[in-house]
DNA sequence: GTAGGACGGATTTTT
DNA sequence: TCCGTCCTAC
């Protein structure tokens, strides 16, 4: 590949800060890789004090394996896995899950103050809201409507994010429901250390925390000499502190910057760290790359009409090399299923047509896999040269909708057309219940403490322990603050128990000592079908869903188990405790054949990393996309109109805007009008969706 | 004390 | 529409 003159300064700039500011589809990564070659093959850095975080696990991914690429090294995608002598690429949450085990091996953190101890395991926001809604119903005795788990722990989250421990919580109490929070942030605290648990925000907390002391801080600091930060808009105030802390020393920080595409404020994302950044290294660098590779001059310039309607944004402009191409297509459907019919019906129509198109010289282009999939290897970007025939695949179609649950209609819409589909759905793998209960299954063997887990599995299978039992234990927990695990042991002394209760509390125990047992022996693939079996978890599913059902999730746990045989080489405790932390880090499953062929259904948000030769953007209606709740807030709104940004740039060649007039929504028709992000697309780029075509429906 | 059925309410985005 | 909670029957 051949960087333009500012990437160039950008892969030239080694021992100094530097700040890139990208735009969408500018070659940022290509250039963060370039860097990276640059300095391992000519500037001759030690490639294992290169540290590289990035936002997403996809991102990570990409990252790694164009870098092994360049630097002719074949291996897989475990960060456990990668070798001590090459660069650490991650996301700030897998590399500080990996800092911190390192760190537990080396020192006693009770010594420093900060309590955590080894074998920690991750809850994910599922079990941090199960913990919460525990704390309200029995600690606190609070009514849930009037204070919501949710609620209570966006505060929380709030506090960690701005470094507030539950001690100091005081502070910044100003309200009633402040005041609840501040109860509960301490019992939080207190139970997540019982059950030796970091939530997400923890991971980051805690490592801020134990980075503040100095001879800890400055062993990583001589380690990682050489530090990149991927979209660093999306960083939130911890993280900023941590890299802050880690960069001090030897001032090497190369942070990429894109404000158009930040999209996470709420997960506390501060786009103040731009300025943060530019007062920490007065001296930085500053590179501009604002030209796209990849989208038609047509869609860039309407993307660029739509962002520059917020008031926030600094005065730039994206521009491209690349033809005008196709004006964007606005489809109007009549109601919601005709909607999703007509996009059915584009693919389809779309699918027939195969063509010879001239490439022309220096335009770049994928080479033969324009799949935007990451999961599928991109080549390099090559020069096409002559001409080429193109065929249509399923795989050049990427429909995108603002929430997750849209995706339905257009499943059935896709499915009645006969069209292979995939919807991309991060969390949706370990979110269903057989995983979940086997993971728990798996968090409850290996920590003893994790009451979360116990919970979850105590009556699944039905034992017939019901709620009145678990409250009795969990009056004894509290009393005798010993590990769940050990009161189960000592059932036989709650008298408040009757014998059925006790021997069916029992028996779980017992069920729980063999599987420990087992565990210490057994690698966590074949543990887990051990488990299975034992269960007679097929069974269960079987009495509980339809068959059909029963049979998809008995699926889903052969795929789990498959993925847990990529940690047979480890020792058995050693390999659930690495399984347990990819699945939770990890959200989305590499599941998924390369040579595949289907139209690929995701969120804007989950399409961020992805580009489509031809996308589809449905339900673009005010109250959707915006979204309802973004309506009042201005800031808001600039950060939902980003997200156009970041949906109409995902397209290289075709792009499509779809809306209905009327809507089968909650079990209520719903008239939205359009979105205001189309009237921002100036006219003459627009062009309206042909309607007798319906007629052929 | 537990399991299963009826009813009501709430719906962003992800590590 | 689906999910979770409450209530009643066993």
């Amino acid at each position: 590949m051949n960087l333009n003159e500012k990437q160039e300064i950008a892969k030239n700039t080694i021992e100094w800060p530097l700040l890139i500011i990208a735009w969408a589809w500018s070659w940022k990564t290509a250039t963060l890789t370039a860097r990276v070659e640059h300095m391992i093959k000519e500037v001759w850095v030690n490639p294992w004090e290169i540290l590289c975080v990035t936002f997403t696990n996809k991102a990570a991914k990409e990252m790694r394996e164009r870098i092994w690429k360049r630097l002719w090294i074949h291996i897989d995608n475990n960060i456990y896995r990668q070798k001590w002598n090459l660069p650490l690429i991650g996301t700030f949450h897998s590399i500080w899950v990996y800092l911190l085990k390192d760190i537990l091996n080396k020192y006693d953190l009770s010594e420093l103050g900060i309590d955590l101890k080894k074998d920690f395991i991750i809850y994910d926001e599922d079990d941090k809201l199960k913990m919460m809604k525990w704390i309200l119903t029995t600690d606190l005795q609070l009514d849930e409507k009037q204070f919501p788990a949710r609620q209570i722990s966006y505060f929380i989250s709030e506090a960690k994010n701005s470094s507030l421990r539950a001690k100091d919580y005081s502070k910044v109490v100003d309200s009633y429901i402040k005041e609840q929070v501040q109860k509960a942030y301490v019992i939080y605290e207190k139970k997540m250390s019982e059950n030796n648990a970091l939530d997400f925000d923890d991971i980051l907390f805690k490592t801020l925390q134990i980075l503040k002391n100095p001879t800890i801080l400055d062993y990583y600091q001589e380690k990682y000499k050489y530090i990149m930060v991927d979209e660093y808009q999306d960083t939130n105030m911890v993280q900023y502190e941590i890299i802050k802390l880690l960069a001090s020393k030897y001032r090497n920080l190369a942070v990429v910057w894109d404000d158009w595409q930040s999209i996470y404020s709420w997960r506390w994302a501060d786009m103040r760290n731009i300025i943060n950044f530019k007062r920490d290294y007065t001296e930085a660098v500053v590179v501009k790359l604002e030209q796209n590779y990849r989208s038609t001059k047509c869609i860039i310039d309407a993307a660029n009409c739509v962002v520059k309607n917020n008031k926030t944004a600094l005065e730039k402009t994206l521009w491209t090399d690349n033809e005008c191409g196709e004006k964007i297509v606005f489809i109007e459907a009549p109601d919601d299923k005709l909607e999703a019919s007509i996009i059915a019906k584009i693919i389809e129509e779309k699918m027939k047509e195969s063509i010879v198109i001239p490439a022309k010289t220096g335009i770049y282009k994928n080479g033969q896999d324009n799949l935007i999939d990451p999961r599928v290897k991109h080549e390099d970007d090559n020069i096409a040269t002559s001409l080429e025939l193109q065929i249509n695949k399923y795989s050049d179609n990427l429909i995108l909708y603002r929430t997750n649950w849209q995706s339905r209609q257009i499943e059935e819409a896709l499915m009645s057309k006969w069209i292979p589909y995939k919807v991309v759905w991060w969390l949706k793998f370990y979110d269903r219940k057989e995983v979940k209960d086997l993971l728990a299954y798996l968090k409850a063997i290996f920590n003893p403490n994790d009451v979360i887990a116990f919970k979850r599995i105590i009556n699944t299978p039905s034992r017939k322990i019901g709620s009145r039992t678990l409250e009795v234990l969990d009056i004894y927990k509290d009393n005798f603050s010993l590990p769940y695990f050990s009161i189960l042991e000592n059932v036989e002394e709650i008298d408040d128990l009757n014998n059925g209760a006790k021997s069916a509390v029992k028996s779980f125990f017992n069920l729980m000592l063999n599987f420990r047992e087992t565990a210490t022996r057994t690698e966590v693939a074949e543990l887990l079908q051990y488990i299975v079996d034992k269960l007679d978890y097929k069974s269960y599913l079987v009495d509980e869903f339809w068959t059909e059902e029963a049979e998809g999730k008995m699926d889903n746990i052969k795929e789990l188990i498959n993925l847990a045989t990529n940690y047979n080489w480890m020792w058995p405790l050693e390999s659930i405790s690495q399984f347990l932390e990819e699945v939770a880090l990890v959200s989305d499953l590499d599941s998924v054949e390369n040579d595949a062929d289907y139209v690929i259904l995701m969120t804007i948000h989950t399409s961020k990393w992805l580009e489509q030769k031809r996308v589809f953007v449905a339900w673009v209606e005010e109250s959707i996309f915006p979204h309802i709740r973004s309506l009042e807030n201005e800031k808001e709104l600039e950060e939902e109109r980003r997200l156009m940004y970041v949906a109409m740039t995902r397209a290289k060649k075709e792009l499509y805007i779809s809306r209905a007039l009327e809507r089968f929504h909650f079990g209520n028709y719903v008239r939205n009008p359009a979105s205001r992000f189309i009237k921002e697309i100036p006219k003459e780029l627009i062009t309206n969706y042909e309607f007798w075509i319906l007629k052929l429906i």
